[in-house]
Order: structure tokens, then C-alpha cells, then sequence
DNA sequence: ATTCGCTACTGTACCGGTCAAGAACGATCC
DNA sequence: GGATCGTTCTTGACCGGTACAGTAGCGAAT
């Protein structure tokens, strides 16, 4: 059986091509009756509707956002946080009637999803502003919203108040009375640093500067899971260790927390910690943990929004979105005996 | 300016569009001088490569694979089992060079992505068998295989040993000695369970039936996460509670534990819980879960497999990946007080 | 000298739709 | 009763590529 396009339709109920496309596509353009007509001959030929990839190139739209990830996307699948922009990100557009592709990094591969996918528009995540991917897209001029990124001239950026959150936590840390501060964050050269991990950097510092005090450092990647809970191991294994520490995330002052206790100290007794995002993890830990929470659906349905007005012609404003500091039980004043 | 495609390209060159079009996908059909200086006039022009959409509807492929789920997205995000899951493929995806596009269930909106948008395939993985999307992808004949489905004939599937796991957890608590067991489930009516709850249910009459144990059986539904904690307390809160649990999932499992710690139990002295899964939740939870495991990675890798072959036009045979029961500190048998 | 076989390029016909302008025709208006 | 209008359908061009079957040129084999 041949395949059956608007044409073999046409021919079938003797009306044009473009009289069967108008029937699928812009109903008002025919009559009702003559609409009907042409649907019961294109079920009976067995035709499903409007070829996408056609569909997508007459049109010049395909329906799909692509949103570009570097590092394994199972990284982002596991990582809290970006999970949960994942899923906010899909649900808002699929309320909007779009699908989310998703634009693996290339390495060296020959297939570059950021060059050969189709794409209406793209979402920019976690992602090295260098990357060849990123070069890609702009060469493109597709329409393009960067999330969690420092926004560049003319690029649409959705971020968070790292940099004010940060602060939050190390005031929050300052007021308790610590004179000691760790941190544990991804990388000690700002050169190497994403956005966030930047900001966050220097929100701390801000704060703990202005304090007088000088922090220690320690740096982990993300992977594996016991990088952190190792790198803290070398902040607390020490004669003049912190009272106080702060982290690049929720995960890594989980990691904080073990590695203290390890170690036979009491959270947030001997050390206080405090995490960033608000993730899932923080509320339920033991104890509850400290930390700067972040609206992450919001930042989802921010982004669309933007990239939705980006690929409708329109240049929305850079959006910041707030941090706030949530207070639960892992901090507490230095040495303070009565927490608990 | 005007847009650049194969065309203009081909004008300043001097040559044929075809020409050109060869220097991008087939750089071995000229000579690499003529292939240069045709890159370079490209390059000039400010053209990226061959238009993704064109290039889909000439090739008939579009370098994307689709997943569909039903329900929300964010589901599918923030349970560990399907987010691995879609990890996994991802990955996997992107090694092979393809994207991968998350095609929402359409709900009674216009927009239908599993009719709407270009894919060269897809894997159906939770979804109802009666939904209307996927009724779409089958009238349109996309390749297609199906992942903890039922495989139903000629279409491809990759499923997990669901019954036999399920086995593995009732014989588990009959040969401690249980013999008054609870299930904790999606669904009491059979008829409303998705393929793998059904199977597991299956699993575990199969043998308990077998030891003449009846079960207690409660339901709750995937969400909100409260649900499982108030139908695991519905089910021990009651004289005649059972001393030993078997449940759908680990998170369940974890809810189950969390009842009974509130109702004054100690697991497993006075209660075991098996899960199922072996999500990451299992091997971090206090005490550390007895539960069946299944290899969720393996599961994503042999799906791509398969939608890869079923592309090429192969017929893959049904895929049935083991489980194995680990077993923790979650179980011991009835009344034992020597335990922990 | 003819044939063969390569390499390097070209010509033409699609892929399956949508867009924008136009034509046929009965209804409406003044 | 002719101009205007809206509805309904048609026409032809175009979206930007790729497949495939040539063809020209040229050195090697017969």
C-alpha cells in the first residue's frame, strides 16, 4: 500500500491538496460537511494526520523545545535540583502544547544535537558558556533563554539571587557568632566555576569578608557522591577546624554533616552547617538541615515563559529570582550546648 | 539579508546545489579541495549546516527518539526508579547519536506530541495500554517498543522479571516464618493495576497462596507522598496486623517503615518490609532495606537497544531482565527478638 | 583505438506539507 | 440591479534539503 499523503485524500473525495490540509489544520477554512467528508475518507485510507516533519519544515516550526545540557544528562537526572527543573520545565510546556527535546553535548561525536535537532527554541542549563554546543546555537540564531547563567547582551537569562542567598547564609552563620568558617564548594579557581558556583562564592565572601573572617576552602565535583563527604573529611579533620560551614548545595552538606559525624562531632552542637537549594533532601534529613531555599518550579516556569516570549519575537528582561534563608536545626551559635 | 541555504551557497561557489549539500553530509563524493573552498564560502555566508527540518523530511529521519509517559512529567522526574530510568536511555541515546524528545500525554488539549511531533521512534514507557496517544503512535506506524508493558504482539518489549521478583520477597518472609503477610500496592481491582503492580501482585499470590497465607492488601496511589504513609498505618493499626509487608516499591517500603515507627514498632523485630526496586532510597535508608532488585541502567540500555533495532527494521524478541532479592536489615523473622 | 572503471560533479525528481493570492458564487446592501 | 462582501475552494510557488541516475574526463587495461 502506497503511503498515503493529503494528496491520495484529495484525489479520493475529488477537492485539492490544500482543501484535505485545511481540513486538518484550519477547520473554519471549509464547510463543515465537506470537513466531515474528508476526515472519513482519510481514516478509512488510514491517514493520521499532517506529516510532523513536513509539517515542520513548511511551517518553520516544530513544536519541540530543545534544552541544552553538558555532562551526562544522567547527572541532571539524578541531581535534585536540576530534576526538578526537568520536570517544571516539561510540564509547563507541555501545558503550552510543546514537547521538551532533550540536547545531549556533542564531545566529539559527529552528531551535534544543538546543530542537526530541530528545534523551535532552546533552553540553555547547566552548561560551560565555552562550549562548542552553546557556539553551535547562537550561529544558528535560534531563540535561545539561558537559565543559571550569566546573561550575556541580548540573551534572555532566567537566574536565581545566588549571590544574595549566599550572603543569607554566611550573615546567618556571622550572627550566630562563627569566627571560623568552612566551605565547601565545586571548584577553589573562580576561573573554573560555573555561574551559581561563582555567585554563591562571592556572596559568602561578601559577608565573611566584611566580618573579618577568612574562610577555608575546600573544593569536590559532583561525582562520585563520596567526593564530597571526602573533601569535607579534609575540612573537619583538622586542629582549628570550622565551627561553621557553608555549601555549594543540599547534597554536599549532607555529605558535610556525615563526614562530621563521623568524626564523633554533633550537628549543629560542634559544627553548624548550611546547605543551598531547599531540596527535597533538606527537610527530611536528620537533623533538618539550614539552608537557602530557591523556588526551582518557578524557575522552570519562568524559563518557558521566557523562552516561549523569545521565540514569539519579544526580549523579556533578565529575571532574578529571590533566595530566602529557611532556618531549621543544623545550625546553631558555636560550642552552644543548650541546642538540641 | 536573506537566508542562506544550499543554494546561495552553491551561486557563489560556482557549483551545483547538490555539490554543496555533499560537502556537509557526504564529504567523501568530492574532492577535499573543492570541499574546503565550499566550507569556507559557507562559512563566509554564515551558514551553520544543512536546516535540520529540510534534512528530516528529504532523509525521512529526524534524530530524535520519543518517550512517551502518561500522567505529568514531573512524576516520572521525581520518582528515582523512572528518573534512573530515563537517565539510562538518555544516555545511551546520545551515545548513539540520537536526542531524545519527552512527548507529554496530550490530555484533551489540540496539541498531540504523539501525533504531532517527528520522531524516527519511541518507547512507551508508563502509560496506560488505553491511552489515546498511544493509539496515535500506533496508526502512524512509528517504530515503537514498549517497556514494562504487557508485550502485546509484534511490538517490541523490554520488561523486567516483575512476577518472578515478586516471588522472591513473599518466599522471603514464608521461609522467616511469616505467616500473616500485608501487600502495599497501587490498586486493589486487577483490572486498574499497570502491567508491572499487576505482575507483582501476581508474584506474590503466586506464593502465598502456595503457604496458605491470605494477605491483607491496602492501596494508595503514587501521590502526594502522604498516601502511602496513611495506608501503611490503615494496614498496622489493627490487632490483627501482620507481621511481615511486602510493597510495590521501595518509597512505599520507606512509608511503611516510617507507620510503624510511628505506631511504636521496631523493624523488622516487630515488622519486616520488603520493597522492590533497589532505588538508591534502599541501600541509604536506616534500617537499610531488604528489597528486590532490578537493573534499572540495563533496562534503559536494553531499550535503546531495542527501539535501535526495530529502526533498522529488525524485530528484537521480547527482552525479560532478572531481579534478585538483596536482602538488609529490614527483615527477620516474626517476633525475633534477637535481631538488631 | 576501444573499452573499462574511477572519480568528481550535475540534473531532476521528489519529501509532504503550508502560505498567500485569486476565483466562483450566492447573499447583502444601497 | 450593479457593487460589495464573505464563504468556500483552488492554484501555484515555496520550505530547504536528499536520493539517484546520469555524464564528463581521464588513466589503465585489452
Amino acid at each position: 500500500m502506497a503511503k498515503v499523503t493529503l494528496q491520495s485524500i484529495a484525489d479520493r473525495v475529488g477537492v485539492s491538496r490544500m482543501t484535505v490540509s485545511n481540513a486538518f489544520s484550519r477547520p473554519d477554512q471549509l464547510s463543515a460537511e465537506l470537513r466531515e467528508k474528508i476526515l472519513a475518507a482519510a481514516d478509512e485510507l488510514g491517514y493520521v494526520g499532517p506529516d510532523p516533519a513536513a509539517r515542520a519544515l513548511a511551517r518553520g516550526r516544530t513544536g519541540s523545545v530543545g534544552l541544552l545540557i553538558n555532562g551526562t544528562l544522567s547527572e541532571a537526572f539524578e541531581d535534585a535540583v536540576s530534576a526538578a527543573f526537568l520536570a517544571a520545565v516539561s510540564d509547563e510546556l507541555s501545558a503550552r502544547g510543546m514537547a521538551l527535546t532533550l540536547l545531549p553535548s556533542s564531545g566529539n561525536r559527529p552528531f551535534v544535537a544543538a546543530r542537526d535537532v530541530a528545534v523551535d527554541g532552546v533552553l540553555v542549563y547547566i552548561c560551560d558558556p565555552t562550549s562548542a554546543d552553546l557556539g553551535w546555537l547562537e550561529r544558528r540564531h535560534v531563540p535561545m533563554v539561558v537559565v543559571d547563567h550569566h546573561a550575556r547582551d541580548g540573551v534572555a537569562a532566567v537566574n536565581v539571587d545566588d549571590r544574595g542567598g549566599a550572603r543569607l547564609a554566611a550573615e546567618h552563620l556571622v550572627d550566630l557568632g562563627h569566627r571560623s568558617v568552612g566551605v565547601v564548594t565545586l571548584e577553589t579557581d573562580p576561573e573554573q566555576l560555573n555561574y551559581p558556583a561563582r555567585e554563591r562564592m562571592l556572596g559568602w565572601h561578601d559577608v565573611l569578608d566584611a566580618a573579618g573572617v577568612e574562610p577555608t576552602v575546600v573544593a569536590t565535583p559532583y561525582q562520585p557522591p563520596t567526593a564530597a563527604y571526602d573533601a569535607a573529611l579534609s575540612l573537619l579533620d583538622r586542629p582549628d577546624r570550622p565551627t561553621g560551614v557553608v555549601c555549594f548545595s543540599d547534597a554536599f552538606a549532607l555529605a558535610t554533616i556525615r563526614a562530621a559525624e563521623s568524626l564523633g562531632l554533633r550537628v549543629p552542637t560542634d559544627l553548624s552547617v548550611v546547605g543551598f537549594d531547599d531540596s527535597v533532601l533538606a527537610a527530611a534529613s536528620r537533623p533538618p538541615l539550614t539552608t537557602i531555599h530557591q523556588d526551582v518550579p518557578a524557575k522552570g516556569i519562568a524559563a518557558v515563559a521566557a523562552i516561549a516570549d523569545v521565540m514569539g519575537g519579544g526580549h523579556p528582561e533578565p529575571v532574578v529570582l529571590p533566595t530566602t534563608l529557611v532556618v531549621r536545626e543544623s545550625t546553631a551559635p558555636p560550642g552552644d550546648a543548650t541546642s538540641r
